[in-house]
Order: structure tokens, then C-alpha cells, then sequence
RNA sequence: GGCGCCGUCGCCAAGUGGUAAGGCAGAGGUCUGCAAAACCUCCAUCCCCGGUUCAAAUCCGGGCGGCGCCUCCA
């Protein structure tokens, strides 16, 4: 697997450092609202590179945290009167449910930033840290001194100097020594949250909580990968590696993984990124609410490489919908192969699979690994998939794929679904139309029966009355078909 | 102002030296009670200018345009 490394700003071959486990942390989400489809780029991103890395045959022990205390939870809770660790767990289970909306892989921890392990957790980094002499205290907060860290910039390659007229460096924390010291431990105020694990009373700087749980939770530096979103390159993950380093004196991630915009049309500013302090997002509801199935937006993810900003639209939408129709209308007719031949007069032939095909589907599965072992490039991978729809459809039309090959077909798509993560996401959704199934099966039985009638009239009724209602009928030349629109 | 990324068919999007994947839309056709759906076929020389090379969308230089980070942020 080679994978594009922030830290080295190449492409470098991936193997966990111990044994089988790739040990991964993803940074989450900052629970004050409902997760948008930016936040989910990342995530659907990184769902891709963990079942990428399980198909290789590696474990995996993948961290994903809930950053459920900060300026704006806190805000934001008290704006609502509700408890600060109540307001963050709604927008928990709101990611929860999106999550599985989208087909994401539940990771092997959750962990919330205020969970009490954690807090103490982060209270052993800074007395760690304390003692290499990476601290000062200041008005009750401690705050990490960068200049006692040389190598401190690495992985953002941020040239101290050139962060000067145009930047704006936040100037109302006079009581750093540094303008880019960052705090470690935050003073409180009377009516915030408080915890003291053995350094006096506060609350976490946004970056300690990371660095304490992915090396609470994942073991001996260096973890494998740590992920995250472009946007936090810098301050957040150079501020991590600072403290993690700072603490055990080791290296914190091998591998820094970063994935970059989904990015919209805004009506003044033109295209910008999607992000929750610009006000110009949409969750998964509002995708939903416009008609559009998650695994049509996980479809979409899937078509830009992680590496390029994404451009979302409507437009997009409905053509990534209309793209993932085509894959799913070809396993559809591959499925109702065996119909045919049964019906077949000259059934004699058909029961060995083609060496052509199972040739052709070899040769697509390596090209798709291929693809996806480059730095995941699952946009190439779906063009594999595509030409071999067009391929096996023409083999269907010669009769060159009859149902013998049926088996070998949906083996092959469900290998590159374990990757994609979208097919079997489509399966899901549609065993819940939005018509119950044995309503449709018996109306169509009925259309059939018009149909053999010769009544049209009634036929094309309970067709669209079926269609206003979101199912679609197809009729092949031996049955009908249906699926949702 | 500093650092970095990007600009490929109407739209989305692969491709980083060897002569332009794929999807959507569009056009034509097959199938069909009509239709829908589905399937097949067709459909670009890569923002501009200059350079390097036998050969460039791909490398270099200069423009023009877009975006990101430097501040909370996936």
C-alpha cells in the first residue's frame, strides 16, 4: 500500500510497525452540532483507507474521538441550559446514526474527550510534559513553550517568519509568552465545566486531548496513522506532535494522513469550503431531504481522490445517483440470469462457467487493488468497475455470461465492495422502500394479470401509481422488475 | 505578506514523459402493448505563452484564474 505522508510530503510504502495491527487515530468530530457533509468526507476517507488496509490483511485498532468539550460546547450547552456532557452526547448519536447512514465501519474505540480515564490521561501528559520542561503556567492556564521544542513546525513546514502581515495571529492572549504558544490546561470560569487531574483545576486546551488518548488507547509511539482533515494540519496536529513528543521524547505517528475539502458554491463568495463557521453547510438530512440516498453522497466521496478538494452540487448528487444505478441495474440483471436460463429451451450449455469471464474478472480485481494500493484511488478503481459492466453486459447480450458465471460476477463486486463500502450500502436502503415489499410484489402480480388481459388501462395505473410513490417497474422480457427510484 | 494545492469534453472526474480511463448529460440504435427502465454504439488533445525532449495533459519558466493553510474548523 502506498500512502501519501503530510510529514514527508511523499507517497511512501505502508506496513504497521508491529506485527499485523495498523494502529490508527483519527481525529473526530466537535460535537456542539450535527456533523455536515464536509466532516463526513474525512470520515467516509478514512473508512476507506481502514477497509482498505483490513482487505491487505491487516488488523486494525482504529481510534476515533468526540471532542465533547472546547469554547463552543461549552457555548453552546449553556445557550440550551442542558449539562454540557448531555448537549455533546445528542450530537453523538446524531453522528452515530449518520455513520451508519453512510456505510462507516464502527472503529474500535470512541472515546469522548471527557470520559475521566481521559482527563487523567491528559493530566499524566502534561506532568510528563511538566517535567521535560515544555510548560510555563500563566494566569492559572499552562500553556506548552514551542521554543523548547526544535523541531517544532515539521509537519505543517510553517517558516516562523513568514507568519507575520496578513496573518491573523490571535492578539488578545497577551499572558503567552509566544504568540504561538498554545495552551495545554485552561483556566475556568465559575459556570464552566472543571476537572483537576492532579494539576490543578481547569479544562483541556483543545490539542492534550488527542495526544492523551491516542497514546492511552493505541500503545508505544509511534502509532501507525494518525488522519485527519487538511484544516488540521496546522495548529492542531503540529500542536499534537509537539505535545506527544514533548511527553515520551519518541515519535508520535509514522504516517499523517490528511484529507482535503468538499467544497461548495456559495451565491457571494464563490467556491469556498464547507465548514460550520462559514454557515454553509448541509448535514446528511438535508441530502435525504432532497431526495438523495447516503450511498448515493458516499458514491460521490468515493469519485474524487481523497487528496483533491471535492466539488459538491445538486448536479453532482444526481449524477453520482444516476452513476451508482448503473453498477446496481447491472448486479440486478445478473441476478435474475438464472430465470432466464431456467426458461431457456436450449438450457444444455449453461451450466459451466466462461474462463473468459472468470479472465476478464481477475483482471479487473487486480487493476481495482492496483488502484486502490496507490494511495487509494478509488476514482480510478471505479472506472475498473464500470468497464467491466460494459464488458459483462455485452458478454450477457452474446450470451457469453450465463448463469453459471452468475456466482464468480458477484463475488468479484463484493471483493471491491469491501473497500467501497457503497454497494452493500444500497442493499440496505433498499430493504426498506418506501412502499413495503409485499405490497409491490402483489401489484405487480396484479399489473401482470392486467397486462395478460390485454387491459393496459389498469397496467399503466398501478405502474404509476407505483412510481409516484418511489418504486420504479421494469419490465424484462421474462419478469418485473422493481426498484426503488 | 508567507507556505501549498489546483485548472482535463456541457457537468463530475482518473491519468505526473510515450501519444487522453470512467460516470452524468446529449445523439443514434436494440428491446417493448405503448412507455419507462435497461443494454449497445458515438461523443475531448488537456487555461494561455515560451522552453526542455525523439516524444509533454504530464518536466521547467512566465502569465491568467480558482482554492486551502498561516485564526475556530473535517
Amino acid at each position: 500500500m502506498r500512502l501519501y505522508n503530510t510529514l514527508t510530503r511523499r507517497e511512501e510504502d505502508f506496513a504497521p510497525s508491529q506485527g499485523r495491527t495498523v494502529r490508527m487515530y483519527t481525529c473526530g468530530l466537535t460535537v456542539y452540532a450535527r456533523g455536515h457533509i464536509g466532516n463526513f468526507r474525512t470520515f467516509v476517507a478514512t473508512d476507506v483507507l481502514r477497509r482498505a488496509l483490513k482487505h491487505q490483511g491487516f488488523e486494525m485498532r482504529h481510534v476515533m474521538n468526540f471532542t465533547d468539550v472546547d469554547d463552543r460546547t461549552i457555548l453552546e450547552s449553556q445557550k440550551a441550559g442542558v449539562p454540557l456532557r448531555e448537549y455533546t452526547s445528542r450530537f453523538i448519536e446524531a453522528y452515530l446514526e449518520d455513520a451508519v447512514a453512510l456505510g462507516l465501519e464502527p472503529v474500535e474505540e470512541n472515546p469522548r474527550a471527557t470520559d475521566d480515564e481521559n482527563i487523567a490521561a491528559m493530566g499524566e501528559t502534561i506532568k510528563a510534559l511538566e517535567r521535560n520542561g515544555h510548560t510555563y503556567a500563566s494566569d492559572g492556564s499552562i500553556y506548552f513553550k514551542i521554543s523548547t521544542l526544535p523541531d517544532y513546525g515539521k509537519l505543517a513546514h510553517l517558516d516562523h517568519t513568514g507568519i507575520k502581515s496578513g496573518a491573523r495571529v490571535d492578539s488578545d492572549k497577551y499572558e503567552k509568552e509566544d504568540a504561538r504558544d498554545f495552551v495545554l490546561w485552561k483556566a475556568t470560569k465559575a459556570d464552566e465545566p472543571t476537572w483537576d487531574p492532579g494539576i490543578g483545576p481547569g479544562r483541556p486546551g483543545w490539542h492534550i486531548e488527542c495526544s492523551a488518548m491516542a497514546l492511552r488507547l493505541l500503545g508505544e509511539p509511534p502509532i501507525d496513522i494518525h488522519a485527519g482533515g487538511v484544516d488540521l494540519i496546522f495548529p492542531h496536529h503540529e500542536n499534537e506532535i509537539a505535545q506527544s513528543e514533548g511527553a515520551t521524547g519518541q515519535q508520535f505517528s509514522r504516517f499523517w494522513v490528511h484529507v482535503e475539502h468538499l467544497m461548495i458554491e456559495d451565491e457571494d463568495q464563490g467556491t469556498e469550503k464547507m465548514s460550520k463557521s462559514l454557515g454553509n453547510v448541509f448535514n446528511l438530512a438535508d441530502i435525504v431531504e432532497r431526495g438523495f440516498r447516503p450511498s448515493a453522497l458516499r458514491y460521490l466521496y468515493l469519485g474524487t481522490h481523497y487528496r483533491k478538494q471535492l466539488k459538491f452540487s445538486w448536479t453532482a448528487m444526481g449524477q453520482a445517483e444516476e452513476a451508482l444505478k448503473r453498477i446496481t441495474d447491472f448486479l440486478a440483471r445478473v441476478d435474475a440470469l438464472p430465470a432466464a436460463a431456467e426458461r431457456a429451451a436450449d438450457a444444455t450449455a449453461e451450466s459451466t462457467p466462461s474462463e473468459a469471464i472468470a479472465g476478464k474478472l481477475a483482471q479487473a480485481s487486480s487493476a481495482f487493488a492496483a488502484h486502490i494500493a496507490d494511495d487509494l484511488n478509488t476514482a480510478a478503481g471505479l472506472g475498473v468497475l464500470f468497464d467491466l459492466v460494459r464488458a459483462l453486459n455485452t458478454a450477457i447480450d452474446t450470451g457469453e455470461l450465463g448463469a453459471a458465471d452468475a456466482p464468480a460476477v458477484r463475488a468479484a463486486f463484493e471483493t471491491f465492495d469491501k473497500v467501497l463500502g457503497v454497494l452493500a450500502l444500497r442493499r440496505v436502503e433498499d430493504e426498506r422502500p418506501p412502499v413495503p415489499i409485499d405490497e409491490i410484489e402483489r401489484l405487480i402480480e396484479a399489473r401482470k394479470a392486467a397486462r395478460l388481459a390485454r387491459n393496459f388501462a389498469e397496467a399503466d395505473r398501478i405502474r404509476k401509481d407505483l412510481d409516484a410513490r418511489g418504486i420504479l417497474l421494469e419490465d424484462t422480457g421474462s419478469a418485473t422488475r422493481w426498484k426503488r427510484k
